[in-house]
DNA sequence: ATGGCCATGTAAGATGTTACATGATTTA
DNA sequence: TAAATCATGTAACATCTTACATGGCCAT
């Protein structure tokens, strides 16, 4: 969670880096707002994270306030420096990054080595559960991505389309759970090895 | 990443616990190891995350030293209380938190959204490297599979069973990103859609 | 008995969280 | 003009990180 060099971005200052490059330029608060709406809830784009990030990557040298708009609220508009590109650049680009690689964590799949510390009709609670509650959600993101279909732009719909195959990854890994410990396995779902 | 109401754990603090009661009982350092050895790279296992995380649990009454070995150095060996098999159990049980159904973060998938901040070339390598470093990992993930095949626990396997299916899912979405971004796909891999 | 590892911590610091404060602007 | 909301912060604090300190045990 620490970078070590001075060079290393953490995860949030990488992705905010990628937005306002994105953006072309952008002021804070179009940044959380980034984070407050679209993206993921795991990052809970809580201002006391984003403004003293912005800062952060200011001292950095990596963005610079470009301009200032008319209205006083919003004053300062940013943009990347060409440190800032370079920087953006390399936190993208090859080669990956062996931690980016790995499996990455998730909560459900940890739980799954305690369950036998569980009831065997708990075990099945927590599977049946997971597996409707999964099936819901990969629902409204295909609802999100069918919506998407023709105004987002492509690396976003990208980015859709590998959290529906997660989900449906999970969703068939959650059947051989169910399986192996011995449930009834509906064959309702579509995702399925 | 904070808890909100004092029954709640962070995720670190539950597989701790889901740790101790599926060991019985254990020292604080054999929680280490279990963290430094066999557990995914996400968390360090550090001594300053461990230790202190421990005094927290027996604070609030969820593990208890149980007896004291001949060695000095070891000293406590911890177990669950009634409480902490309890907390142990809302933390595994259902209904199955909102923040555990969702998309799990990947650092890989994030950054998608901002591969066209890089040129084609760029890109491409991007999306080739992973492919590739991705396939390695998922070769060494079905090692340790087939090493743990007898040996291991059921509920181990099957945490390592969603770890392969995770990075399966990463594989076949990669070759549609390539795919979409225009590049060639190699059918070398057997995991497309 | 001494050098090295084992096991347990502590220290300092980075990053993120919730909750609150504040002034500008829009809206009723 | 009063109330709600927007946009920008700050304060307190929890959790994790790396790096260092310490003392018991074991092998040569």
């Amino acid at each position: 969670m620490f970078r070590k060099d001075a060079g290393e971005l953490t995860e949030l200052e990488g992705t905010t880096l990628g937005v306002i490059g994105k953006k072309g330029e952008c002021t804070p608060y179009a940044v959380r707002r980034e984070f407050l709406e679209s993206r993921s809830p795991h990052w809970s784009g809580s201002a006391g994270a984003i403004y003293p990030l912005i800062t952060r990557l200011e001292d950095r040298g990596l963005i610079r306030v470009a301009r200032r708009t008319a209205d006083a609220r919003v004053g300062k508009v940013y943009r990347l420096t060409s440190a800032g590109r370079q920087t953006l650049r390399s936190w993208l680009g090859t080669p990956v990054k062996e931690d980016l690689v790995g499996v990455p964590p998730d909560p459900l799949r940890n739980r799954v080595e305690f369950l036998l510390l569980l009831g065997k009709s708990e075990q099945r609670s927590f599977v049946h559960d997971a597996m409707t509650r999964c099936q819901e959600h990969l629902g409204r993101l295909r609802e999100w991505e069918a919506e998407k279909e023709r105004d987002g732009d492509l690396n976003v719909r990208l980015v859709l389309r590998g959290g529906v195959r997660m989900m449906e990854a999970r969703l068939g890994w959650l059947g051989e759970v169910a399986q192996a410990l011995g449930f009834a396995v509906r064959p309702a779902s579509a995702a399925n090895t």
